[in-house]
Parts: C-alpha cells; sequence; structure tokens
RNA sequence: ACUGCUAACGAGGUAC
C-alpha cells in the first residue's frame, strides 16, 4: 500500500492528476487494498483540482469499507473547499466532523479559521480561535498567523497589534511570517513608522529577516514613494546575505517606475539579470512605466 | 521520510 500511496501523492502533488488515478485504479486491479493515506491522499487530490464528484465517490467507498475518516481527512477537505470560495461547504464538514468519532485537531482549526479569515469573515474566525482554546487545543503560531493577517486585510490593524502582542501570554512566540504579516499590513494603512518599530522589534527578539520578510518591508515603503529608506532596507539585505529574488527585484523596480525614475528601474534591472530571472511580472511593470512616460518604443524593445 | 494548516511583486477591473 505505501507505495502506491508515495506515487499517487507524488503524482498529485506534481498536479498529474490523471497519473494519480491511474494509480488508485492500478491498485485494485493489484488486489491492494487502500488504507486511511490512501483515501486521504486521493481525496486532497481531487479535491484540490475541484473534482468534487469523483472525491464523494472516493468518500463513500471509504465509508463504506468501514475506514474511519481522520483529521487528516476533514482538514484537507476543509481546506480545499475554503480555498475555491466554498466556506460554508467547509463548515458543513466541520459540523460533520464534531458529529463524528473524530475531534478537530490543530491543523483543522487552523484551516477552518484561514478559511474564515480569507473570505473577511474575521470575526468567525476569531470565534473559532476562542473555541479551540475552551475545546483544550493551544493556538500555534500558525493560528495567530492567520488571524493577524485575517485583521489586517479587514482593515483590523490595530486588533491585530493587540494579538500579537498577546500571543507571548498564550505560549506562542512570533516567527518571521508573524512580523512580515504586520510590516505589510502595517505599511498597507500607511502606519510606516510603525512598521519601523515591528521590524526593529522584530530583530530585537533575535528574528531573522528572510527574503519575504525584506520583501514585504521593501514593497511597503516603495509604495509610499518612500525610495531612500527602501534602498536602505535593500543594502542591509545584501550585506547580511540575504539574496534577492525576482519578487523583492520587482517591488524595487515597479517602486522606482511609479515615481517616474525608469532609468533607474532599467538599471537595476539590468542588475537582476545577473542573478535572477526576471518574470512576466518584471517586464509588465517595466514596459508599463516605460509606456506611462510615452517611452513606447523603449517598451517595444523589452519584448 | 506514505497524507492535511500560515506571509511578499505587475497589469486589468472598481460607471450606474
Amino acid at each position: 500500500v505505501v507505495c502506491y500511496n508515495v506515487l499517487i501523492d507524488g503524482f498529485s502533488k506534481r498536479g498529474e492528476t490523471n497519473e494519480a488515478v491511474r494509480i488508485w485504479d492500478r491498485m485494485f486491479e493489484d488486489h491492494c487494498v487502500p488504507s486511511l493515506v490512501t483515501y486521504n491522499s486521493m481525496l486532497n487530490c481531487l479535491y484540490k483540482e475541484g473534482m468534487f464528484d469523483r472525491a464523494t465517490e472516493i468518500w463513500h467507498r471509504m465509508v463504506r469499507n468501514g475506514c474511519e475518516p481522520d483529521a487528516f481527512t476533514y482538514s484537507t477537505m476543509i481546506h480545499w473547499l475554503c480555498k475555491q470560495g466554498k466556506v460554508s461547504d467547509a463548515a458543513a464538514i466541520w459540523s460533520l466532523m464534531l458529529k463524528s468519532n473524530c475531534k478537530p485537531d490543530l491543523v483543522a482549526y487552523n484551516a477552518l479559521i484561514n478559511g474564515f479569515c480569507k473570505d473577511g469573515m474575521v470575526d468567525e474566525g476569531l470565534q473559532v480561535w476562542r473555541m479551540m482554546v475552551e475545546m483544550g487545543c493551544p493556538p500555534s503560531v500558525v493560528t495567530y498567523n492567520v488571524l493577524i493577517k485575517g485583521l489586517c486585510n479587514a482593515d483590523k490593524v490595530s486588533h491585530a497589534i493587540d494579538l500579537w502582542q498577546g500571543m507571548g501570554s498564550n505560549g506562542s512566540k512570533p516567527d518571521v511570517i508573524t512580523f512580515g504579516i504586520l510590516v505589510e499590513g502595517l505599511c498597507k494603512k500607511g502606519y510606516i513608522s510603525k512598521a519601523f518599530e515591528v521590524w526593529n522589534e522584530m530583530q530585537n527578539v533575535g528574528c531573522v529577516p528572510n527574503v519575504v520578510a525584506y520583501c514585504s518591508m521593501i514593497n511597503g515603503l516603495c509604495k509610499e514613494g518612500r525610495l531612500q529608506e527602501a534602498s536602505i532596507i535593500w543594502q542591509q539585505m545584501a550585506d547580511r546575505g540575504c539574496k534577492p529574488n525576482a519578487q523583492t527585484y520587482n517591488s524595487l523596480i515597479n517602486g522606482l517606475c511609479k515615481e517616474s525614475r525608469v532609468s533607474e528601474a532599467l538599471k537595476i534591472f539590468q542588475h537582476m539579470t545577473e542573478d535572477c530571472i526576471p518574470t512576466v511580472v518584471t517586464y509588465n511593470t517595466l514596459i508599463n512605466g516605460l509606456c506611462v512616460l510615452k517611452r513606447v518604443g523603449e517598451a517595444g524593445r523589452l519584448l
């Protein structure tokens, strides 16, 4: 079984759904009995692709064969339903789980909370968070990251900060993702100096920014037209041996374009081609920047 | 080491 499981999940992860299904069929031809992991992997594979009808067949087979769904089963379904905007279906699966013998675990809670938050239902997310505490399931840093992101997106930045500051007394330590989310959220609301406070606090507690965190800070500054400060952060990133990736370059290039400093942007672009591969976003950003300045000819030459 | 949860970039769209 394990071999089949590995193959199914491997194909599923590479997006080769048809191959995964072929292995599943093959498994029966070989008279091998699927395990709980097999069912879970198949459900994951089909839900990811939105193939709910086929998935339901698998679910029924699972039940028919007396294989009890576990927390993996439920959180997989909840996760993909939410990702596809079917939050109320996810909530239905959640109730199904509550009625079953399977108690929700940390990941299941997080998946549901994330679903609510991403759909703009932060209050529901917070309610689930309180519920998990009552049920004796301690929230993790992922739980907080999801909620903080949700609160920022809902323009409840100060509530997000409260949550961040309460993490310690709830047994969670903010990580680089937490700080990145806060920096991004604060910048987007225009609270740059608060973002800098958080940025410094991150270093004070010994959390080392990664390329994503740098990107959030740089992008936030660029969006506010604060390129001077952005380039200082960029320099620090380089000095600390953190290699910028395409997305980081794109943020800076976009910042320069938006300030009509397209020539500088092109210079950065030259530099970029030496240590990473420009993406379609890079070209769109530059072309747009050039076109806005009526430098259409140069824009054409980029193609 | 068989399966499930979290963060960053462009453009477009946002008339009534």
